[in-house]
DNA sequence: GCTTGACCCTGTCGCAGCGTCAAGGTTTCT
DNA sequence: AGAAACCTTGACGCTGCGACAGGGTCAAGC
């Protein structure tokens, strides 16, 4: 038989088949005159072992193990181990459709794959004109991919549905264009400082990544003046956390 | 933030994210003095979402589309389609893991991953001393990879308890070291050819894989008076199908 | 004898999504 | 001052072949 032929025969492609042989799955038979390679029964034989193992999921090193041992009892180990891996793909894969699912089958606007809880608490707060809170919800869009979230969704439901954090926002939104002394600054960053619960700063650890590098970035999100509101409530909060630490 | 802390902090390693900037997933941001990257929290916020899309499996340029095009439609779309993806993916893994468990549950001696049909026929013939039969068994398994299976399985099965067969494998068993020009060729040939099924001749296409190159290599596998019965034989059941094609 | 088409040969690049050196410069901590 | 831990660009590695490029070979038809 020539490659062609066999390929045919076993149901690969030539191509395949001089790759096992660069490979060394497949040792290189003989050749005629011309060049071509002619193969034997046999080689189809093993050929057809190779293609069933391929198209279990086995790697061609593998293949390669297990047609060097011809044991069987390796031939055990490694179809227990990718058993044991194509059930860790499949769980994986459902975790995923499951995500989709939600995005697909949820509300329409859900246009974030964001976690379910999160996906809750924004649910909640229908989008309101403020910038400030646009931002926030971005903000916390951000922590939630990065794993903090969690438990700082529960102590922010009840912010969410409060009038008067609504108007926090207001007074900050106000401040787009006003310049970084302006005298609306220190009350609304003591306000500010005033309406972060508790949970929020217990979830957040003083040494992870969102502390490290998060901090200077942020500021050069806002406007000056707001920007300065930021500065001051941080300051306020990293206050509260120290005392807290100490008391 | 350097991109290091960018990295930690939406959770990928800072490698991905120099390339996305090099596929212009994400574009590169300023530079500080010493070339160092400059990322802003607008960047991770971006990242984050690019983490999230790839998490659920999408490609970085359908990660890309989803990011240019902003609509949210479009999301939907792509979303689907992916969907259908992992679904197609995840029947094909429950079918390799279908496959895997028959071989790691089933007889203990299932040395080969063949079909349900070929095994169940290879279980009702225990192994038997003859060479031939042993590397007939072999045929069948490439056959059976080839997929021109199915059908012969049933014609063969009866064949497979009947002690006349077994005799017939011992005779040309017999002929392992004889002769082309041994007397025992002529009768067995007309006796193994007299022993095949309509049903196998009928499952093999004429012009197909199987005809096309196996013959000659078959010769091959086998000692030469050997040879001279299957040549024989092959010529006898030729000349059945071309009748059973006229008639 | 010449062309046409179907094969065959070797060798190389491409693919997804980064991981992993290599070989240097910067910043920071001690 | 030296080490640790950053950063920079650039290039190769991984899987399992597919798809070229640039040729030779062979059988059949004109």
């Amino acid at each position: 038989m020539r490659i062609g032929e066999i390929a045919a025969l076993v149901g690969v492609t030539s191509r395949a088949i001089r790759h096992y042989h660069h490979v060394g799955l497949l040792p290189e038979p003989g050749r005629r005159s011309n060049g071509y390679r002619v193969y034997s029964v046999r080689d189809a034989v093993v050929l057809a072992r190779i293609r069933r193992l391929t198209e279990l999921g086995l790697g061609l090193d593998e293949v390669r193990d297990v047609l060097a041992d011809a044991a069987g009892r390796e031939l055990m180990d490694v179809l227990a181990e990718l058993d044991a891996d194509l059930a860790r793909q499949e769980s994986g894969i459902r975790e995923r459709r499951r995500r989709l699912a939600r995005l697909l089958d949820g509300p329409v606007s859900a246009e974030e794959p964001v976690s379910p809880a999160l996906a809750e608490l924004l649910g909640t707060v229908p989008t309101t004109g403020s910038p400030m809170a646009a931002k926030d919800r971005e903000h916390l869009v951000l922590l939630d991919t990065t794993g903090v979230g969690g438990e700082i969704y529960a102590a922010l439901a009840p912010l969410a549905e409060d009038p008067a954090v609504h108007a926090l926002y207001e007074r900050l939104d106000a401040l787009d264009g006003a310049a970084v002394d302006d005298p609306r600054i220190p009350p609304l960053a003591a306000d500010l400082a005033a309406a972060v619960p508790d949970g929020v700063l217990a979830a957040i650890p003083s040494d992870g990544p969102v502390m490290t590098g998060l901090g200077e970035a942020l500021l050069d999100d806002y406007a000056p003046a707001q920007a300065e509101v930021v500065r001051r409530v941080m300051a306020a909060l990293a206050a509260r956390v120290a005392e807290r630490g100490t008391g």
